[in-house]
DNA sequence: CATAAACTCTCCTGTGACAGGAGAGTAAAG
DNA sequence: CTTTACTCTCCTGTCACAGGAGAGTTTATG
């Protein structure tokens, strides 16, 4: 099937999907006269696997790796795993991060009148730390 | 002083700085024979200011924002709350939206065994959802 | 069956906030 | 005076695409 009918049916873009043939995640056959690509089913059900990867926040080399274990059916869950953990302590690392600016911001607003006068801490606090 | 100075005593690089000039947030005096950059002191704290504020996840348009508050001693301190606080309420959609993700990752993984056999309930979840 | 509409292709540019490096000129130290 | 350290601009790369130009292809309609 075309790219346009593989789009609908994955829920990506036309845009995505030419995107991952040129990143070499999944290259369907190319028709040799008019260049047009052709997608399998079982392409199809790649590129949905991809979609739900990049959901997960792996990144397209990730989704690569995933691929490759996806495909190989002897592999050991151990890799699955190890690669999912790795993502888990990246998005524990950024949630740290993240919580706490926001509780630095969320101090700094509670002690910012919001008025008309031109008092701020939240200025200060950028000035002098 | 010279723009390697100013890299020390701000805390940012060198490239981070001429970046900055680029993108018209402090753009100093340059000596029209050499053109080498001249930050005085008070751009020094600009640049300070600034590097904060980033860290405090505000994009460079918002520094421009903010640096024109700063230097603007009349804005009244509702402006600068205001870009507070829709920064935080950023921040409160990214911490929900990664700890979903989290979650659901956390879960996948409980649940497989990650040892040599390749069924895998990490592979499942991408492929069946 | 001719034409119009819809689809596809490649190639180029832009995004945000810089990092890295080339090649050339300038300043400071020995 | 030479070496070293700094500075400059310009170009490329990062990540995962989006948007658009211009040209060719397929499908639908009159």
């Amino acid at each position: 099937m075309k790219i346009g009918h593989a789009a609908q049916l994955s829920g990506l873009t036309v845009k995505t999907i030419r995107y991952y043939d040129e990143a070499k995640l999944i290259s369907p056959y190319a028709d040799p006269v008019t260049g047009y690509r052709d997608y399998s089913e079982a392409d199809i059900a790649k590129l949905q696997f991809i979609g739900r990867a990049r959901q997960f926040n792996f990144s397209i080399d990730e989704c690569r790796e995933l691929l490759d274990l996806y495909e190989n059916k002897t592999r050991p869950s151990r890799d699955v795993k190890q690669l999912t953990q790795n993502k888990i302590a990246e998005i524990d690392k950024k949630l740290a991060e993240l919580g706490k600016l926001k509780d630095q911001l969320s101090h700094l607003v509670h002690e910012c009148s919001g008025d008309d006068r031109p008092d701020c801490p939240i200025l200060e606090a950028l000035s002098d730390e």
